[in-house]
DNA sequence: CAGGACCCTGCGGGATCCCGCAGAAAAAAT
DNA sequence: ATTTTTTCTGCGGGATCCCGCAGGGTCCTG
């Protein structure tokens, strides 16, 4: 059994050596990588590794990697231990999870004993191990209550790279009425929207703009999804020249 | 001679813990905290004392810490030791420090002994040192080529905060009009104005939001920006009720 | 099948934004 | 002091956004 380090922190990759070594006795060997590029070349390499991973690498962040590894070998058993639990990064990984698949997110905060524990749990028992507070998260951005809806998640995204009405219209394959509608819905759970009712904030804000500002504070938004999303963007357009 | 070490997390505390004992033997003491908070309490108890902290820390950023610290002693000597050379943080850092002040700003990706000259270097020798990757984004951020204004840097923003031109004249005490031609600024070094001719992207972007979203795809802001600026707008708006 | 809950859609109007044009005021240069 | 450059300001119009209203689908549930 070997196991691959994703992480681009010398420290912290150095640290979890040790403590995948001092975890597993039965592994056979250690390798690492600094980025996500060279963690998925490795990973395509040796065949049946398992994974620990950073999010958030400044060469190629860790959700994409991950989605790249999985694509290609599903049972692929990856360990994502990051400093945060912003809703942005749940979302994105719990996105790209295969169905049946054994995976974790511990944060870095946790204890040494936590992160030992979570090695041995997903790499030997097979099983899943999620932190309570990335749990909770998950719990929250799946929940009806204060829960987003895909459609609504879709929407935000695509407000904050700066589309059109129109342009979402098209992309979405929606008349721009609804994109309208979704935006509205939007702007609701966000607690952007102010009923006419009480005009003390009145005319403050742009609810377009505002909305963004409140995702980004909440997490829910965060640089690496906004990367991400701009790179599906290109693409999108690329397939779709200037009707 | 004290250290004060303000960083949250606990590997890089100890290791910076060790560089410090190793850099600076006359150093009497290395003090640690993990937050901007308890930093700047410790600030206040050790009237002179050197600093090293990290930007962005979950509980109250660096930023914000050094800035009252700054206000308290300004003759303080800080050195900033970050992941990152984003715009939002380096310019948030030359705004705040004190004029004629001793600091630095290394990166984490520096080598062991980088970081160790740049110590000796602020403590003992008073001299600032700022990592070459940093000092080419503050020359960028302030040249006249792709730098960006005061002004052009406050009304960015104010529209990445969700503000209407009517609120951003108010605040900045300019007329919406003059709001206006201050963003058209903006949208051209951000390349974000399209002039009429070229009719091949128009009307997929919604100017406004899009520079905002391109203004955090080149990092010139980032999430503590956002929250800081938040802050200062909630202050402004309880100052200013609903005229 | 009738009723309801939901989402999509078009219409229309008021508010906002984007910006060219042009004069006034201020700042910088000569 | 005069010219030049920059910035601020009002006006006006076209495009966009925000959203209430009303009709038409789909999918459940009784």
């Amino acid at each position: 059994m070997k196991v691959l380090i994703i992480e681009d922190d010398p420290l912290h990759r150095s640290y979890l050596n040790e403590a995948i070594r001092a975890a597993l006795p039965e592994c056979d060997g250690v390798l690492e990588a600094e980025n996500g590029n060279a963690g998925e070349r490795l990973a395509r390499d040796l065949k049946s590794a398992h994974i620990v991973m950073d999010l958030q690498m400044s060469q190629r962040n860790g959700i994409e990697a991950a989605r790249t590894i999985w694509k290609e070998r599903p049972e692929t058993r990856i360990l994502f231990w990051s400093n945060y639990s912003d809703e942005a990064y749940v979302r994105g990984v719990s996105r790209i999870v295969p169905v049946g698949a054994v995976y974790g997110y511990v944060l870095k905060s946790a204890s040494d004993d936590r992160l030992k524990l979570a090695l041995r749990s997903i790499f030997i028992e097979s099983q899943c191990v999620i932190d309570r507070e990335v749990r909770g998260m998950q719990q929250k951005s799946l929940g009806t209550v204060n829960g987003f809806t895909e459609a609504e998640y879709e929407i935000l995204v695509d407000i904050a790279l700066g589309l059109t009405d129109r342009a979402i219209a098209q992309r979405r394959n929606l008349s721009v009425r609804s994109v309208q509608n979704r935006l509205q819905q939007l702007y609701v759970k966000l607690g952007v929207y102010q009923p006419l009712g009480s005009q003390h904030d009145d005319g403050r804000f742009n609810l377009r703009a505002r909305a963004v500002a409140v995702a980004f504070l909440r997490k829910l938004l965060n640089h690496s999804a906004l990367e991400r999303a701009e790179a599906d963007l290109t693409a999108w357009l690329a397939r779709h020249p200037h009707d």
